[in-house]
DNA sequence: ACCGAAGAAGCAAACGCTTACCGCAATCGC
DNA sequence: GCGATTGCGGTAAGCGTTTGCTTCTTCGGT
């Protein structure tokens, strides 16, 4: 039977050819590992003479840190959770972007899941990232599913919400204010003498949808105007979605002369559904979306939309995060997060119809800018 | 001093309040770690009676097996790296969507990075999917940095390109087989008449735009039909990119009668620049895209364009990861996967202008169904 | 009744790292 | 000049698992 050596100092015969471990660099570089590992962490008691002499070693041998190991020390994985309700909705690519950036410029990495608004997906995801020991999760889908997520809250593990999930304490929630964005939408129109403005709305199962519709419904209450129920029609979220409501929209006898959409793909399906009518945008109908993702401006015409940056939500929902994982954040207490929205204004709102002279109609109407 | 127990088997006095390990369940149980971690892999030689208490008392303290330390013994991390070139492209959610998919009915998660055709991005990104301990990686970008790809291939670590990467030995390769759909295309064109056929590329500095631009020109060779340098133009696989190109083929004296595009969302720019003018699609000049984005069926006309199909991409790209990961993989030896593309046919092509009696275009064609 | 085989559970090493603690040499104070 | 401090590096414990080896029990064969 061989006597196998156990000395811990020396490399081991690897598992994968090539995966070089801190015993390599440390036996390279005539060194302790503990050596190794506080010079990879510049820490300021190693000898500079020596940390250099390291450095060389772990460039000669092309050493990366295994961050599990670390991870598995130090208790923090440096993975976050990144939970959205549809890939392939052009807004959370773009949201997922962003959130990568920030994510990879505090030492993060992201592990991203898409629910389908599936509810069972939505949990096995949530297991599975618990699994992974992601440091937090940040739920960006805009329809929360309530079962697992008071346990987390109890665990105090790191949770941003956006619009408030469940009414727990303790969770952060990025709150977006979508009263003040949806209101100036409302306001464009009526300034440009539109009365009869519809809502396309997302579904309504679902909490965020419905926020957007109440703040749409509220704006029109205030400025004295009655909603016909025929013209709050509800969408899904998509493009096809919106092509079908506005479809409805546009059988029905008494026709708006203004449509808000609870979001861009819904906008851009309206678009398309008017553009198989004679109808033209915006000279006999306006459409206005929500969230301003990138196609909006290159629509025929560039739509008016009100814009939720997303780089503010994923700045938010970053330094939320952080502040719920990093023991001495400054913000540790803050809670909530506040998302501003405001109008975008472009060529797919002009004045209704009949209201002026044609000529006036020819270039749409083009308000000064919104403020900041 | 307080004299430490250090009972290797005593639940640790956790340090974040509600992380379970596996001793806290041992202990509940009334069994050894090594007992529970065995009932936890379904190992056989475990008595059902101990197996059954094991997994009540995992039910009952809400245990999760710690991933990072599974993978720190058996050095497989079960991560996968998913790299795209631009992750706001909306070609890439719907491969993304696609792979994770697939990876996490294997048991495996995703680590995504869009690269936005940085090399410096590219390569910080790779090491630290690398630092992760990544099981393997697809390299999704269509255009590849050769740097540090021959270490991993030395190493043998398991990679993903799409097109050939560099031309190195051993590295799986999704082999898209452009040819096919693009030739499709140009004949699908030549069949309704058109002699005067464009073509919008990508950006040609990358590899698989040129392999497309090839395969046009090829096509067109076959054919018998000239390509004059002014109708082939240089885009940039996006909206702008594709509207730029539109309005430098739109501005020169000879209108060719139809453009094929690079990629779905220059055709889609293609399209709009078109709108901008008083000309008409498919009546007055033909587009075709390529890759069928699920947006494309939803333009005015509908997009007729070459699908590559992202499912069959995701799928082949996993299974060439699993492949290579997996020792007693079936097709471990396989190195190379064709993808198949053909023309999907919709209204965004008809005869060209003039050559038949004008109510015929009024219907765009639509030839029958290509073979699958 | 005794020995050996088989089956089942436990012990402990190992995965790659961080870090508390300890030992050693050089320096300081008086 | 000698004990006390300081500065640096090494030793080893431990993070949460898996797993080879050992131990203990049970049972069959003779």
């Amino acid at each position: 039977m061989a006597p196998v050596s156990h000395a811990r100092n020396q490399p081991s015969d690897r598992k994968r050819p090539g995966s070089v471990s801190i015993r390599d660099v440390a036996q390279r570089a005539g060194v302790s590992i503990a050596t190794v590992s506080r010079a990879v962490n510049r820490i300021p008691t190693v000898d500079p003479e020596l940390a250099r002499r390291v450095w060389k070693a772990i460039d000669e041998v092309g050493y990366l840190p295994n961050t599990q190991a670390r991870a598995l020390v130090s208790g923090r994985s440096h993975l976050l959770g990144l939970i959205v309700s549809e890939i392939t909705n052009p807004f959370f690519p773009e949201l997922v972007q962003e959130f990568e950036n920030l994510a990879t410029a505090q030492g993060y990495e992201v592990l991203i899941g898409s629910t389908n608004y599936d509810s069972a997906r939505t949990e096995s995801l949530m297991r599975r990232l618990l699994q992974r020991n992601v440091d937090g999760v940040a739920v960006m889908t805009f329809g929360v599913e309530e079962d697992l997520v008071k346990k987390l809250v109890e665990r105090e593990f790191p949770l941003v919400f956006v619009d408030a999930g469940p009414g727990l304490p303790n969770i952060h929630v990025l709150k977006v204010d979508y009263a003040e964005g949806i209101r100036q939408g409302v306001q464009h129109l009526a300034a440009l003498g539109h009365r009869k403005i519809a809502f396309i709305s997302g579904p309504l199962e679902q909490r965020s949808p419905r926020v957007r519709r109440e703040a749409f419904l509220r704006a029109m209450t205030e400025l004295g105007i009655q909603v016909p129920a025929e013209h709050l029609v509800e969408g899904t979220h998509t493009m096809e979605g919106g092509i079908t409501a506005m479809e409805r929209l546009l059988e029905q006898g008494d026709l708006p002369t203004a449509v808000m959409c609870s979001n861009d793909m819904t906008a851009i399906g309206a678009l398309h559904a008017i553009y198989r009518t004679p109808l033209k945008v915006p000279q006999d109908i306006s459409v206005v979306g929500f969230d301003d993702i990138h196609l909006a401006q290159f629509m025929l015409p560039p739509l008016t939309t009100v814009q939720m940056s997303c780089k503010s939500l994923a700045a938010a929902a970053i330094e939320a995060l952080r502040a719920g994982i990093e023991p001495d954040h400054p913000k540790a207490k803050q809670k909530e997060w506040p998302i501003s929205t405001h109008i975008v204004v472009r060529q797919s709102t002009a004045f209704p119809p009949g209201s002026l002279p044609a000529r006036m109609n020819r270039e749409p109407a083009r308000p000064t800018k919104p403020r900041a």
